[in-house]
DNA sequence: CCAAAAGTGTTACTGCTACACCCATGT
DNA sequence: ACATGGGTGTAGCAGTAACACTTTTGG
C-alpha cells in the first residue's frame, strides 16, 4: 500500500540559526564557509545527521562545535527540502534555532571557523535557502516570546530592566513604553530584583533583576499570556 | 569541515494528520493498516518522500491518495526522528496536518482503505510516534486558531453561527458564549452574511454565513488579531 | 551644577466577560 | 399553544496605551 518504487534513501542535514543579543540588536550568527560548495560564501552552522542520533540531539552537537556551548534553548524550526537546495546530491534540511548569551561565546571559536554576528536586518545573503530559514526562524522566534518567557535566554543571568526591554524592542522590532513595560513584566511576577546594581550604563546605576523559573511555574497563567 | 564520516543516507516519510468536523467534534482520519509492519493497527495517512518532489507536495500527493481531495490547507508540523520509530528501517517522517471539510470525503475511498473518523479525544492507540504527531498536530492548529482564520476550511461553504461556534469549541474544548461570540465575529468583519437560511436544525431557521477571504485581506489587524 | 539614565502614577479608552429575554416557526 | 433553537444589548471590569516629571550621582 505505500508505494516504494519511487522512494529515495537521502541525507538529512540540521542548519542551526543561532540567535544572540548584543544589547542593541538581534544577531545571527553566520560562518563563512571554508570548504565546498559555496566555499567563501556565508552560512548558517549546519552537519549531517548521523546514525543512531535523533535531529535535536543533532542540532545540539552541531551547536556544541561551533559554539562551545551546552543546556542551549533550541527548537524545531521546520524542514526544507527543495530538490536542489544542496547542488551536490539531494539534501533535506531541518532548521532549529538557538538562543545563546552573546557573551558566553568564545572569540576563538569565531575565528577557528570564520563565524560572525550580524545583526538580523545586517545580514548578508546566505547559500542555498538558508535566507528563508532565518527568516522562518525569526517568525517563529516572534511568536514563541509572545507566550513564553524564552527571552531570557538571550541575556545574563543578571539584567537591567531597559536590557530586558531594548532585548523585546529588538525582537519584535517595536518600540515600547518604559513605564508600561515595566509594570507589565512586573504584573507577571517572575523575575527577582536583586539588591546589586549595574554601573556601568549610567551614574545612578540601575537594579538587576533575575528570571525566577520556580515563580514561572507556579504562577497561574490563561491561554495568551505572557504578551509582554 | 562538514564530517561525513557518520552522514547517513535515510527514508524520509510523511505522514498526514487529517482534521475533520462533524458539526459536534473534532475528528481525525485514521486508517487500519493492511500491509505489514504493525497490520491491523491503526495509523495516519503516510507514504514515503520521492525524488524530485518537495515535502509539501508529497503530503498532498499523500492526501489525495487517501481523500480525492485537491486545493486543501496544510501545514507543516514537525519532523520526527527516533532511531527505531519504524522497526524496519532508519527512517525520518515529517508530518502536515491538514483541514478539510469532512461532507467532501467519500466513503468510497473510506472502505477502500479501512479508513475512519475519530473524535480526537476517543481515538485509538496508534503505530510507531503517530500520537506524539497527532499531539503536536492539535498543539499547532489550536495556536495557529488564534490568530489566522483557517476554522472556516473545517466547514462548507456556507455555515451558521453555531457551527462556526461549535467548532471553535471543539479545537479548543472550551464553550463560549453565544453573545460574546457572535460579536466578536462580526467585530472582525471577515464574513459576509447570506440572504439563505439553513432550516436543518430548527424551525425558526438560521442566517447562513461565507468567509469573505477578500475582506479579510482588506480588513487591518493588529499582531495578535484573530483571537476568537 | 549639570548631564545622563533610572525610576515612578494616573487617566482615558478599549475590549472582554457576564448575563436573560424575546422571536419565529412547525407541529 | 408550545417547544425548539435563533437572535439580540448592556453594564461592569480589566488590561492597555498615552503621557512627564523627579531622582541619583559622577564628573
Amino acid at each position: 500500500m505505500y508505494d516504494h518504487t519511487d522512494k529515495e534513501r537521502l541525507l538529512l542535514a540540521v542548519d542551526c540559526i543561532i540567535f544572540g543579543f548584543d544589547g542593541e540588536k538581534l544577531k545571527i550568527l553566520l560562518i563563512k564557509r571554508g570548504f565546498e560548495p559555496e566555499r567563501g560564501k556565508w552560512s548558517l552552522v549546519g552537519g549531517f545527521l548521523h546514525k543512531s542520533e535523533v535531529l535535536h540531539d543533532a542540532a545540539t552537537r552541531i551547536l556544541n562545535r561551533y559554539t562551545g556551548l551546552d543546556d542551549i534553548y533550541m527548537e524545531q524550526v521546520g524542514t526544507f527540502s527543495d530538490i536542489d537546495r544542496d547542488p551536490e546530491e539531494r539534501t533535506v534540511s531541518t532548521a532549529y534555532y538557538a538562543l545563546i548569551n552573546i557573551k558566553n561565546h568564545s572569540q576563538k571559536l569565531n575565528r577557528q571557523f570564520s563565524a560572525q554576528w550580524f545583526s538580523v536586518e545586517e545580514a548578508p545573503p546566505l547559500i542555498f535557502d538558508h535566507d528563508k530559514m532565518v527568516r522562518h526562524a525569526l517568525k517563529r522566534l516572534r511568536t514563541k516570546a509572545e507566550t513564553e518567557p524564552i527571552g531570557f535566554e538571550l541575556l545574563p543571568e543578571k539584567f537591567t530592566m531597559r536590557q530586558l526591554q531594548n532585548l523585546y524592542e529588538a525582537i519584535w522590532n517595536v518600540s515600547l513604553d518604559k513605564r508600561n513595560f515595566i509594570s507589565k513584566v512586573r504584573s507577571l511576577d517572575i523575575l527577582e530584583k536583586l539588591d546589586e546594581k549595574d554601573k556601568t550604563s549610567s551614574r545612578k546605576g540601575s537594579f538587576l533583576y533575575r528570571f525566577d523559573a520556580e515563580k514561572y511555574k507556579t504562577v497561574e497563567r490563561n491561554r495568551s499570556s505572557l504578551n509582554l
